[in-house]
DNA sequence: CTAATAGTGTCTATTAGACAGTATTTA
DNA sequence: TAAATACTGTCTAATAGACACTATTAG
């Protein structure tokens, strides 16, 4: 690296791709902005790192989620780094992004902590033009999530606990967007070794009712928040 | 994003893992550092993005790389960004980094041009400590490598065109760090239709020549400079 | 019993590893 | 011819998809 004799002025931001799973469709958590550049338009949650509170970009993800949405998602982990002069009027810009992935349980809670209708949810399938590179990247971070999920517990994040083996695949469905054979999937899901039974059976209709899982303790949660590029 | 009442003031470089094949391993290239921090020391290639010459931080990686190693690599991905308060003795930054890929022969062509002993090799299996979070990077670019080997043409850029079957063999066993079945391994390849033949044999000892391979124009060089998370 | 959903067994097509065999060159 | 390396064919074990089957509940 050269010796500062010119002036850098580079705004550092994150932003973070929040997914949930909403009348059966992927959805993505958007805010609408209170200040400008495009106040009032819905964009991906985030914001400036504060050098002082935040120790890195993690943190500082971690921090805007808890702030603007009232959620601690059980998965986070970084997607990529926008960086160039275009994608902020303001200047160039770097966004060192984030995805995340929450229940639907968890959201509404925090919205209701939160006030009311802080955030909106939009179906991933018919997003609606976003204000700066953020279509870009919603895109980028679903193709990560649709390739990371045909080998990982990921969409597994996107369920309340303690859940059936039918939401399991009812979940990777929608997310991968193809069906999937029910015998070949079982078979995938519990050689990965990642669950664990729960007592108590779900009750439903007048059917048989289903056992109940959870993820391992040991795959669990905020675990997720430390390793960046784990397996799973 | 809040207005920005308080003042940021984080340094952005871009910092590149460039790895080659040497003496049948794979090598990084480091370069002794010319400025503080760290002068002297050995560290990857990197430095500030420059607002007013670079449009993204990719165009920061090529324009870094080409001045101080002489070096346009045919493979450069974004790996992962590096953004925290301790990494830089000067304070909270950012790395965006890169890794690349280059064969033996252009490097030491680069490395005359450049007039001599610019840059060093080190082995990645017995890597000295480096400045920064330098060899944190250096892991993380390793793993990433590996992993997209098992079913990528990366390796292919580390050799120079145009090669023979047996000798991207061994680069992908060099590179993986296992022995591939050759029978297993050709079928794979060509399953992947990313070469194409070329006219002449390699000549060598008093043995059947090989037939001469290289990559397909349309999955060939610079054209992966464009695309940030494309397939090969 | 029936209806409905949960969960299992089994056949088959495809794939990857192992390894033996054939082909083509120089000396 | 022999020696060396390039390349191909084939057996087999493991895997994933397709789909038929059994199991367990409420009513």
């Amino acid at each position: 690296m050269d010796s500062p004799d010119w002036v850098q002025n580079i705004i550092v931001t994150v932003d973070v791709v929040l997914f949930t799973l909403h009348a059966q469709c992927l959805h993505v958590v958007l805010m609408r902005r209170p200040n400008d550049p495009f106040a009032g338009q819905l964009a991906l949650p985030g914001g400036y790192v504060h050098q002082a509170d935040d120790v890195d970009s993690l943190a500082a993800a971690v921090r805007v989620l808890r702030t603007k949405t009232g959620i601690t998602p059980p998965y986070l982990e970084q997607l990529y780094s926008f960086a160039d002069a275009a994608r902020d009027p303001r200047g160039w810009s770097v966004s060192v992004s984030y995805f995340a992935l929450v229940d639907e349980v968890v959201l509404r809670q925090a919205q209701v902590d939160v006030g009311g209708a802080a955030f909106d949810l939009l179906n991933v399938n018919a997003l609606a033009p976003l204000p700066f590179d953020h279509n870009r990247i919603v895109d980028v971070a679903l193709k990560r999530l649709r390739d990371k999920s045909a080998y990982s517990l990921l969409p597994c994040y996107l369920l309340a606990e303690p859940f059936t083996f039918a939401q399991v695949h009812q979940t990777y469905e929608h997310v991968m967007g193809v069906a999937l054979d029910k015998s070949a999937f079982r078979r995938k899901l519990f050689d990965m070794n990642v669950l664990q039974e729960c007592q108590g059976q779900r009750i439903g209709g007048a059917h048989r009712p289903a056992q109940l899982y959870r993820v391992k303790p040991e795959f669990s949660r905020r675990l997720q928040l430390l390793g960046h590029t784990s397996g799973f």
